[in-house]
DNA sequence: TCTTGACTTAAAGTCAGGTTTAAGTTGTAT
DNA sequence: ATACAACTTAAACCTGACTTTAAGTCAAGA
C-alpha cells in the first residue's frame, strides 16, 4: 500500500502542509518521489514518521530529530549513538514526569485551597489556616508556594 | 522584606525582561510602584509569581493565566469559577503524564531495540524478530508503531 | 554633586514550528 | 480531451513567549 501526502497526514493525524514542512527540513530523506515528482508514502516510512512523533513528544527539536534519522540512514554503523540519544531522552522524559507530579500536587493543594473557601464563602479561611489545621499532605507544598 | 525587578526574577529565576513583559500583558496587576515609577515587589507577590509558574508549567497560555490572575483580584465572587479552572487544569496534567508514559514506553522498546542491534551488531536482528521472540512488554508497543 | 548600576518604556528582533498564498503541474475519472 | 482535485514550490505570514535595543530616569554610595 502506497500513499499521497494527504492520505498519510490523514493517517498519522497531520496537516499535509507538516509533512511538506518536515520534509522542506530534511526529516523525511526515505520519501521517494513518483516520475512526476509526486511524494510517495510506504508503509515502513508510516513507522518513521510515528518515530517522529513519539521523538516530538519527548520535547525533542526538529533539528535534532532530523540528526537522529540521518544516524538511522546511515546504517549500521551509528547503533551506538543512536542507543545513547534514545537513553538520554528516555531520562529526560521520566524528568518530565517528576516534574509534572510535582505540579499536580500544586494543584490538588489548589483544590483543596478553593473547594474550602468555596465552603466557607471566602479565601479568608485557606489562606489563614495555622500549620496544624493543614492537612498534612499540603504541608509541604504549602511551604514551598510561600518561599524558603 | 521587598524588592526590585532584578531581585525577584533572580529569586524566582526567570530574567528581569521576563517580569517586565508579564506586567506588560496584565499578569502582574497586583505590582505596585514606588514614587518614581520603579516596581515594588512585596513578599506575597512571590506566592502570585510562584502560581504563575506552576500554572505555566500545566502548559497553560499567559492570556489564560491573566484571566485567572484578574479573577482573583476580583475576590470571592469568582471562587467557583477559579475553582472549575483549577480542576480542568488538574485533569489535563493528569492526561499529559499518561501520555507520556506513553512515549516512556515507546523509548523503552527503542532502548531495547538498539541494545540488541547493538550486541549484534545490525538493526536488522531486532527489526526482523519474530512477534514469538519479542519480550512480551514490547509487543504492544511494536503493534502501535507498525500501524494497525 | 556626581557617578554608576539598575531601573523605565516602546519598539523591534528572535525562535520554533508551523500555515497560507500564489502560481503552476500531475494524474485520474468521465 | 477535458475537467478537477490534489499535488508541487518558494516565499510570505502567523503565534507565543520572550529578548534585545535605544533612549532616557532613578537612587544609593563616594
Amino acid at each position: 500500500m502506497i500513499y499521497t501526502v494527504g492520505e498519510m497526514a490523514k493517517r498519522i493525524g497531520v496537516a499535509p502542509s507538516t509533512l511538506r514542512y518536515y520534509d522542506k527540513e530534511g526529516l523525511l530523506p526515505f520519501v521517494e518521489r513518483s516520475e512526476g515528482g509526486i511524494r510517495v508514502f510506504k508503509e515502513t516510512d508510516y513507522e518513521w514518521l510515528q518515530v517522529i512523533e513519539c521523538l516530538k513528544k519527548t520535547g525533542m527539536q526538529l533539528k535534532d530529530i532530523r540528526a537522529f534519522i540521518l544516524m538511522a540512514m546511515e546504517g549500521d554503523s551509528t547503533i551506538d549513538e543512536r542507543l545513547e540519544l534514545i537513553i538520554r531522552q528516555r531520562e529526560a522524559v521520566a524528568q518530565q514526569i517528576a516534574d509534572l507530579q510535582e505540579t499536580l500536587a500544586m494543584l490538588d493543594f489548589k483544590k483543596w485551597y478553593y473547594e474550602t473557601a468555596k465552603a466557607h464563602g471566602t479565601t479568608d479561611v485557606p489562606r489563614n489556616i495555622t500549620l496544624e489545621e493543614l492537612p498534612e499532605e499540603f504541608r509541604e507544598v504549602r511551604r514551598k508556594l510561600r518561599g524558603k
